[in-house]
DNA sequence: TAGTGGTCTAGACCACAAG
DNA sequence: TTGTGGTCTAGACCACTAG
């Protein structure tokens, strides 16, 4: 028999959480299940209602029911198994790793970030920037120097490169707010993404920034942004301090 | 305008490829359309026939249609805009990071990967191992080490633990077909894993197995993974001569 | 055999972008 | 105004699991 022997029924008021901007259906049912499983309501490895049961009873047609629900499985949050049922995950929850800036990141798991600005520039650069950014060699591009802190400890030196159309970004504006913040409110939006991960020594100045010795394993991520046109909007190549920082993230079977 | 002025038509027998095992319908539309951004006949930047139109020229209902251009838009191959259309993004695509082992990773890159199996033994281990696998503290687990070369170089230094039902896990079989297929032919079918990477200093050994000097960086990944019933299978603990292996991906807004 | 999720259909209406 | 993708409904049948 299943673990939960009785699934959990929750009421419709809890589950369908009205929402500010008036969200799609399917998102708000999700985001109800997924402050459940948060709060505990639906603990680990608890069973849910049937979908056609759920979709009676919160009178939604049950496509909308599983669009919610296979929104938490692609998140890690629940299993299905055909002919058995929906069980919330067991274990601790991770974060997925999205589209989003360290900035918020750090924000979110509740410490303080802060930015020194070291350097805004306008210039030529190598090819390998040029090229990620779809650019011709001659193009001048801006550069972007940061390191980030959280809760005033170094935790990243960040490296960002910028076709033209940004070359009026101030170094003051990047202190306050992240860069991806300043896309957004310039009316880019990011679509895609992508990304590697690797390690390398850190360089005799990362060694001073980040606080740890010339030589220290760093952390890195190369990321190369584009927007909706698929147009490249970013391309950006950070260090981390291991001991401070690492990609979590869950992973689905497909 | 659009890019792609004209959306690009295939005929139907391209993109509703004949599968073996008689898949969805929504698969079959998906392996197809990926197919031919693959072979170029849906080139990057690619307009891509609209919704409806594709469902009444392929017999197939806008939901199914819909599906299976989601599924690429998942993966980070296609690009969608309401009221403007569906896009191939430009640029090249990386792979996904999914719920395979770096030995299938290898041989889908197409170098050849092999193993040299260190050690296997049951025996106790410590607290933050059985915490993971989530046994108790005086459960005895299969330890498994190895070393993964990729080329006849080796790339990766991989610690597994296993609780004691797969305990009669051969030194042999490890060598021939790597851990993940092993436990696929037992019937285990992996559905969640939760992993970290971060990076440090290679320990002495770990320095002499991977051909890098004592102290040089590593890439490490620790990853538990969960069968369907979501009991923990496997915790790993890894590292990765990071001149040699990182960690790609594509990220798609939400 | 009963109950579950997986697939698929044939519509409908809406929101948004572009000319 | 036109055409696009986004949401939603109300069914249907099938495949798998457990008892």
């Amino acid at each position: 028999m299943l673990e939960g022997e009785q699934p959990v029924v929750l009421p419709a008021e809890q589950l369908l959480q009205p929402m500010a901007q008036a969200a799609p259906l399917w998102i708000r049912l999700s985001r109800g299940l997924e402050a459940a499983i948060a709060s505990g309501a639906l603990p680990p490895g608890a069973r849910l209602e049937n979908e056609v049961s759920m979709s009676e009873r919160l009178s939604l047609s049950r496509p909308t029911v599983r669009r919610a629900i296979q929104e938490l499985v692609d998140k890690g949050l629940l299993v299905r198994r055909r002919g058995v049922g929906t069980q919330v995950v067991h274990g601790s929850v991770a974060r997925q790793i999205d589209l989003t800036s360290l900035y918020d990141d750090l924000k979110r798991s509740g410490r303080v970030p802060s930015t020194r600005v070291l350097d805004v520039t306008f210039a030529r650069v190598g090819p390998e920037v040029t090229e990620q950014l779809g650019l011709d060699q001659t193009s001048r591009v801006l550069k972007i120097r940061r390191v980030r802190f959280a809760d005033s400890v170094p935790i990243a030196v960040l490296e960002n490169y910028l076709p033209d159309t940004f070359a009026d970004i101030t170094a003051e504006r990047l202190a306050e707010v992240g860069l991806y913040q300043e896309l957004h409110a310039r009316g880019v939006t990011l679509r895609v993404a992508r990304q590697r991960i690797g390690a390398r020594r850190a360089s005799v100045d990362e060694g001073l920034l980040l606080d740890i010795g010339r030589g220290a394993p760093v952390l890195t991520m190369d990321r190369t942004a584009y927007d909706a046109d698929g147009a490249a909007v970013e391309y950006g190549r950070h260090c981390y301090r291991p001991d401070l920082y690492g990609f979590e993230m869950t992973l689905v079977e497909r």
